[in-house]
DNA sequence: CTATAAATAGACCGATCGGTCTTTAATGCT
DNA sequence: AGCATTAAAGACCGATCGGTCTATTTATAG
């Protein structure tokens, strides 16, 4: 890795939480400059336009989150697990895994009406993590670990509205309590499906 | 109501749709002088501060989804229908019945790390959304016409976090689909708690 | 070690930001 | 109708925005 890349790097993971925290149009460059101690000539040697870079730290903290569900999900070894460790990533919203919490919801949410190439971003990584569900479930249809009359879409789109919505809540409400509820209730869902 | 409080309202509902959509930060009085066709000492004479007016179009936006949601439930009779209604409001979010999307979602998540007091009015409307659903069911249950083991508090935080969920899932998928899945769900749940 | 290329600093630019102030226009009261 | 009050306009302000450019430093290859 090239002296350029690491240090584009560098900036890409040093202001990733600013811009998942304050927003993307509230941060600005000098922002930037203060978290990365650098002049504003050595951030644009490596990023055309605040845009750019602003559209890097959205894929890199989009794929933090990937990751850390990749991460809990493969640890696991049965579907139950699996789906358990999924839910586990989202059950603490005050102390979510990506710092600044989650930026399907955060860049989603600033997105939706203003910004196309971002919302698609957003729009890839619901739509794999509803996959990701989705395909659990049917290997564990397969395996005959879990029931065939499991509808996995519909559980797919379950888990991903309650997810977004208790995080969402749980930010608002300065807790983690509505999130307990609804992870247990989805537990104990998936237990019933259980063969 | 005198004039000039008769303009800082229609200040207020033209810009209220800009803020919803744009975000607070995003949003700048020269949107609003636009939006309004009013030049900056005119607006500045109704409101001390950009602050002061977001401030006020987010209790706007918050309380016209708070009427809108009164509105559909008040023209119901029993608990079934009036939950029903209840969820009719947020089953279209491509055509969420606030302008620009639902306001809890929107300034939730942008003032959830920025701003405490926005946080505030947001925390306060979910939580009264809430209780709203529960002093629906616990009237229901009171008058026969839901099942007693009917549990008010899981189910209003079910309803609440998977319809939050899936106005931005909706949105940035730019589809009512998975909402519809969403509310027929959570329909048939009630049928089941009726008597 | 040196020559060349790459990376960075920071002064600078025009545009736009939120906000002020004085002048002008409209309103309402007697 | 005339006068006092209030509302509104718009020029103006300093600060900050994203972005550029050149001088200088730092890294790298021969």
């Amino acid at each position: 890795m090239s002296k350029a890349e690491r240090t584009r790097q560098f900036i890409i993971e040093q202001s990733a939480p600013i811009f998942n925290t304050k927003g993307l149009a509230a941060t600005a460059m000098s922002d930037v400059m203060e978290v990365t101690k650098m002049a504003k000539g050595g951030l644009y040697g490596h990023f055309e336009s605040k845009e750019a870079l602003s559209h890097a730290v959205v894929d890199y903290n989009l794929s933090k989150l990937i990751s850390k569900v990749g991460q809990a999900v493969g640890g696991a070894h049965t579907a139950k697990d699996k789906l358990f460790a999924f839910l586990d990533v989202f059950a603490t919203p005050m102390q979510f895994p990506v710092e600044g919490g989650c930026p399907m919801l955060n860049f989603g949410t600033e997105a939706d009406d203003t910004n196309p190439m971002i919302k698609k971003k957003v729009r890839e990584t619901i739509l794999s993590a509803q996959k990701r569900i989705v395909g659990i479930i049917e290997a564990g249809i397969a395996s005959g670990e879990l029931k065939a009359s499991f509808d996995a879409r519909t559980f797919s789109i379950k888990v991903m509205t309650m997810v977004e919505g208790g995080t969402l809540i749980g930010r608002v409400l300065e807790t983690n309590s509505q999130m307990k509820v609804i992870v247990d209730m989805l537990k104990k869902e998936i237990e019933e499906e259980i063969t």
